[in-house]
DNA sequence: ACTTAAAAATTGGTTGACCAATTATTGGTT
DNA sequence: AACCAATAATTGGTCAACCAATTTTTAAGT
């Protein structure tokens, strides 16, 4: 019975939509930052009203994959992650005792990307983590925070760790755990310096395939997110 | 800049009307299960036409908070931890389902629930478990198969683990893999006898406070699924 | 008073027309 | 050929009317 249900949900014009949206995107026929089709030409391809493509962008959006931009177009978002933030604590009011259990969790699901990271990385991979380390390393000495970058970082070990399932998992919990903690953070150079070493050590750790040696500097990174959360209460 | 653009957001009738919604379902004017106010008259209330609202309920059931019964009505899911479930639920329908990502992941999360609950279980959960275990037992005993009882005995580990977030998120993913593991596997007795002592191991391990032992239990229990599912491809 | 069937009202779903803002094209000038 | 202003086309945003399904109300029969 549960599954007659689930067959009749996948039917539903909007989460076809959404799934062919979705292969658009994933195909790289429409890339981070292009422009999708128009609204009318999307309905018109899919035969269906402009009703039920608004729809499927409006949720896309929630998740943060697409960007509409009034009058000019769709955009497919670079990272994913910029409509979630905030979502978990600010959308469904979590309760204390449950945010620390986002974190205790959030640290479980990044222990084993970086474990998985370092069995599973090939050279594109190192490529792209190294890139967003240097990104954030750039933020950081700048201005002493770097959220996104700092989640562009997290996200290319999930992705290098190649498990989908543990990514999305990820990328529901993490940023609202990083925004919050950057937010009431010191940020000043000594900390930006030693979140800077901790991400070169996972990095290494990864590099060097060595999957015990990630899960050990993703914990040590953790640690003090972890111990500052409990401290809240 | 940023800020700046934050709030320009905040001041779009769609998420004021979230705001609004989300604040009815926190102060328990409405409660889970009960119905909101039809579209129509919530935008008359919110002086807005119904397409605003359509817009905030469609993204609020993306958010897991709410679910959608046509000519009927809207229903509350409920908010906070209750809605994690079907946020997550919904991102993960998004991609592309990896069994053995899903596999994996399961293993991970059934792992850790089965570590806390050597933790944190009480008197109350060690009955709870016993008593689960007894249903599958007895079911087993007598079909061979017992897919609702082993979940029971799943969903009650981590319950004993006290971390809500890992419920919420095995309780997504663990019903679909027991279902099909058990679906193909085959059912006799020495399969059952074999279940029934890899769940009493675990119980004992739980009860007798050893997290390690219990990490270990459940993953003789699980390498059987994973290897299972790794010979499927 | 209770039950049942039919009618009416209400509900979310869908559509095409219209609106306001942005982008592309056209025509004129230098 | 390059630049600029005006015009036209295109874009996402909004709205009211209509549709199909469910719920409520009404009327008739026992």
């Amino acid at each position: 019975m549960l599954e007659n249900l689930n067959k009749i949900q996948l039917q539903n014009p909007v989460d076809q939509i959404i799934a062919q949206i979705r292969d658009l995107i994933i195909s790289g026929t429409v890339k981070p930052g292009e422009k999708l089709p128009p609204e009318r030409k999307l309905a018109e391809h899919f035969g269906v009203s402009r009703s039920h493509v608004r729809e499927a962008i409006s949720k896309l959006q929630v998740y943060g994959i697409l960007k509409v931009q009034p009058q000019s177009g769709t955009i497919v978002n670079g990272i994913g992650i910029v409509a979630l933030e905030g979502l978990i604590s600010n959308v469904l009011k979590i309760e204390k005792t449950d945010f620390n259990a986002l974190v205790d969790t959030r640290a479980l699901l990044e222990k084993e990307a970086a474990r998985l990271a370092a069995i599973n990385r090939n050279a594109d991979d190192l490529v792209e983590m190294h890139n967003a380390l240097e990104l954030f390393e750039k933020k950081m000495a700048k201005d002493h925070v770097a959220i996104e970058e700092d989640l562009l970082f997290h996200i290319k070990i999930a992705e290098a760790g190649k498990n989908s399932v543990l990514k999305s998992m990820m990328m529901i919990i993490t940023p609202d755990i990083v925004k919050s903690f950057t937010t009431l953070k010191v940020c000043n150079k000594d900390n930006a310096n030693k979140s800077i070493s901790q991400h070169r050590n996972i990095l290494e750790r990864i590099s060097a395939q060595d999957p015990e040696g990630a899960v050990e500097a993703m914990k040590v990174h953790l640690d003090e997110v972890i111990q500052f959360s409990k401290k809240k209460s």
